[in-house]
DNA sequence: TATTGTTATACTCTATAACTATA
DNA sequence: TATAGTTATAGAGTATAACAATA
């Protein structure tokens, strides 16, 4: 348990983060801002997935997330199949092109951070990446754990809730 | 120098901070929104000053800090009084009403803060801090020192280019 | 009835450009 | 001419709600 002044620290370096993300965004390409770039990225770590998956793993809404899907897909970076288990939903999938824009981004992230980080060694950006990885799990844990006394719910829904009459 | 994997795992990270952004922004009052929010913590942790000052701190564009400004002030979170030494700037303060909202959000956050981070001790949030500090100096102190190789120009605009014909 | 996914709408944040008042 | 600040406009991300198709 930390003191109300270094959360407040904390707190303001959150806030100020914001300028990070923004020069990060800035160098990809102009037809695949952020929210593509993330599509793409994580259908390339964690391979073929539906909507409703990824957008757990993006942690917006799936209505969020089906703009983005949509957006990748008329671009034909992401291929979209039919499920066969459920026709409700379809298996999204990279093709070549998606995989070489997923290259070309990480790319040019990966020569970005390298320039501005290049005063830092390898267990800092380990520690940063480890301390940001298990601040998000914190975050993930308490939704979980406080929203639902009950645990024998499904969590994590990643959409509206129905209106049912 | 880190490597490629090391970065994208922290490329990963970056973007998965976005849900903790927006589950520290849900606690707000909904008349305060995260950049009005900004904008009096500032004025509240470095006290009075102009706008393009705020810009700065904020790492914004001062046409973005300027509605944000509006905003808290036509709630009468803060005061703008001439500047004697410059008729075309104004000096923002924090009003009492203003140092309120300042204490309660402080509030609120920390609240959130100590139940997620409720495993974490102290160096743990200390070192996080530090390394989220030391992050955006990185990338500060790279904005100054790529973009102007002739160092004897004023960095750090926080405004659009004026168009001069 | 409940769930998957899509679409319509609205709100916030941001940047660019054009404009004013002053320096 | 240049700078401080404002406003108009546009683009991106997100959430809520309502809807269609399927389970």
């Amino acid at each position: 348990m930390a003191e109300q002044a270094q959360y407040e620290e904390l707190v303001r370096q959150f806030s100020a983060f914001g300028a990070v993300k923004r020069e990060m965004a800035r160098i990809l390409p102009s037809d695949c801002p952020s929210g593509s770039a993330a599509v793409l990225t994580l259908l390339s770590r964690h391979g073929d997935m539906r909507i409703s998956k990824l957008a757990e793993l993006l942690a917006v809404d799936m209505s969020v997330t089906s703009r983005h899907v949509a957006h990748v897909a008329e671009r034909g970076w992401i291929e979209r199949s039919p499920d066969p288990a459920d026709k409700r939903s379809r298996i999204l999938r990279l093709t070549p092109a998606g995989e070489d824009r997923v290259r070309e981004m990480s790319r040019r992230t990966t020569q970005l951070l390298a320039e501005r980080l290049s005063d830092w060694n390898d267990e800092d950006v380990a520690q940063l990446t480890r301390l940001m990885t298990r601040l998000r799990a914190s975050f993930d844990d308490c939704r979980s754990a406080h929203r639902a006394p009950p645990p024998d719910q499904p969590e994590h829904s990643t959409r509206t809730p129905a209106i049912t009459q």
